[in-house]
DNA sequence: AAAATAATATATAAATATATATATCGATTA
DNA sequence: TAATCGATATATATATTTATATATTATTTT
């Protein structure tokens, strides 16, 4: 039990900022590239490059680099399906 | 999109803590009293103690006296769902 | 091909938040 | 009023966030 509640908390720990949540969001739209994250969120750079290690070392968003940009895509189903339900609750209103 | 984030962020910040998760499943399968969920989760009284009214301040548990006792019970809908989510992945395996 | 530029990442230090331990307090009942 | 159950205060340890500066990688320009 105690291994199961780590596991769950590690990725309630990354859902647990809001510029990181809202992150998400928008790469949840459809792949996104840094500059075009940048412009929708209203980070510093590496605040959000920060931000963007984060959701990379933690395996929720996956990258492929195309020239000098770098897209970000979602790619943790269980993060997707919290951020569902998060997303229902607190958006869908 | 900012305010939903931060209500939304709100919850996973009292979610990621594994003592706390420990205790909202405890919970979950009934009302609990302190002392039992101690014995359940081998945590410092104090410990306990502070990680519950963390989860009394943000109103993911609801409480009754009864004599010295106090009984912990779930009262939020959300965090309800999400733990669902959340047990179907990391324990119903 | 070297230098300049653009896009993104990393290092590090300071600021802030969170967790934990020890001691103490308050309420209820016997 | 003594014993039990649970909460709170406070200090310390630890983790997270943020800012400033610098590095890396790819593309243009000369």
């Amino acid at each position: 039990m105690q291994a199961s509640a780590d596991e769950a908390c590690k990725l309630m720990k990354v859902l647990s900022n809001s510029d990181r949540m809202m992150l998400l969001c928008e790469i949840g739209q459809g792949e996104k590239c840094v500059s075009e994250l940048e412009d929708a969120l209203d980070l510093h750079q590496p605040t959000l490059s920060q931000q963007l290690t984060v959701l990379r070392k933690e395996k929720l968003v996956k990258t492929r680099r195309e020239g000098k940009q770098i897209y970000y895509s979602l790619a943790n189903e269980i993060a997707i399906a919290v951020m569902s339900v998060l997303y229902k609750h607190y958006c869908r209103r």
